[in-house]
DNA sequence: GAAATAGTTGACCGATCGGTACACTTGAAC
DNA sequence: GTTCAAGTGTACCGATCGGTCAACTATTTC
């Protein structure tokens, strides 16, 4: 019964658009529903808070982009291959933004968690699930790649968790110097970690 | 002429602390001068803007660490006890932040340059001159670690800038987890970036 | 087509935001 | 001890914040 509408639809993405481009505190309200093009009434018949609005529009962002981790992490996809796909993945994404908007928008989770991680546990919490299930992406990877018989000089587990705090502060940093360049050390970075010569054509040491 | 006060460094002081522990957009003007014991007129005597004020704030705080960087990585140190030694007082700073406060900080500048990165241009540069000015740290280190003979697999300003994301992604995901412990990580993922064997007694291979 | 429900609208709330105006007090310089 | 700039105190500003409310409209179900 009564009638359809998108609308809630459109206020999470404009939240993720606003907060992402912007940051939790300096987008409001009336901002998101504006750009909408719902009126601040609907808006409180969908979401009951800010806050709530923030959460929803955070996992609807997870559900659109985890079918492309899918993608990019597949079984089928040598594992060291899957990573480097992702690094170029991240840099195309981030350079795209900083096109469309003229600057370096970072990790959205890691935005918000940074900002809030103080003052609001929730919004904390989910973030870390976030990362968490990320990184249990690269874990996959890495195990595949142990499986290869390549070793790593530590376990999978802390080898995730240092490329993933990599890529987080190479964002950071991204976003502060807002030059998107700065991301293409991320492969780089990562080798280094797991001690593999770059994949560059490389001929076996004799 | 004129009487003198403290007023002014007093206000550095609770900007930093209340930014470092909520955010920016959080901490209100009046709350800095109330933890100040400052009045607003008075505020506004000393600092045009709380921009203005967040700039010099952040200033008297790197200020007020350099020391303790010229300390923890003076020439006299081995320079991988150097870089030990830092990554214990990130790791113990944290901690006492976190015992006092209930919550871990993170990095004040990457904070607010997350925050304010697409927002304020000048408070984005001057973030970027704080890492600027710590990496130099890092890639003095790393040049003596070259020079006692150790390799490493990327030049002296890639590592160094890999070991600086991965703090500062480190901090973030410890910040977002709300523990400290997370930070122990960081030696660890130095190490395997430097592809050394960690330092814990270890007999040279046979 | 009546009833019930989902969604829309715009006016409005108190609180707080960053910032201003200006009279006032203080203390160092001479 | 007078002068005068430096610093203080308080009242106040318009704008914006997140959030509320009740009347209204459209749509689906029966």
């Amino acid at each position: 019964m009564g009638r359809t509408s998108d609308a809630r639809e459109r206020l999470l993405q404009s939240a993720i658009d606003l907060i992402w481009t912007n940051s939790y505190a300096a987008v409001g309200v009336d901002q998101i529903c504006e750009r909408a093009g719902v009126k601040k009434g609907s808006f409180y018949h969908f979401f009951p808070s800010k806050t709530e609005l923030a959460l929803a529009a955070y996992d609807a962002h997870w559900e659109s982009i985890q079918p492309h981790l899918d993608a990019l992490f597949s079984p089928l996809v040598p594992p060291l291959e899957r990573i480097e796909r992702w690094c170029q993945a991240l840099y195309e994404h981030q350079k795209e933004l900083h096109d469309r908007y003229g600057c370096v928008c970072g990790c959205p989770y890691a935005n918000v968690g940074t900002e809030l991680g103080t003052r609001d546990d929730r919004i904390r919490a989910r973030v870390g699930d976030y990362f968490d299930r990320f990184q249990r992406y690269l874990e996959s990877a890495l195990r595949d790649l142990t499986a290869e018989g390549i070793t790593l000089s530590a376990g999978v587990k802390a080898t995730a968790q240092s490329i993933l705090s990599c890529e987080l502060g190479l964002l950071v940093r991204a976003k502060v110097a807002n030059d998107p360049e700065v991301l293409r050390e991320l492969m780089p970075s990562v080798l280094r970690l797991l001690s593999v010569a770059p994949s560059s054509p490389t001929i076996s040491t004799p």
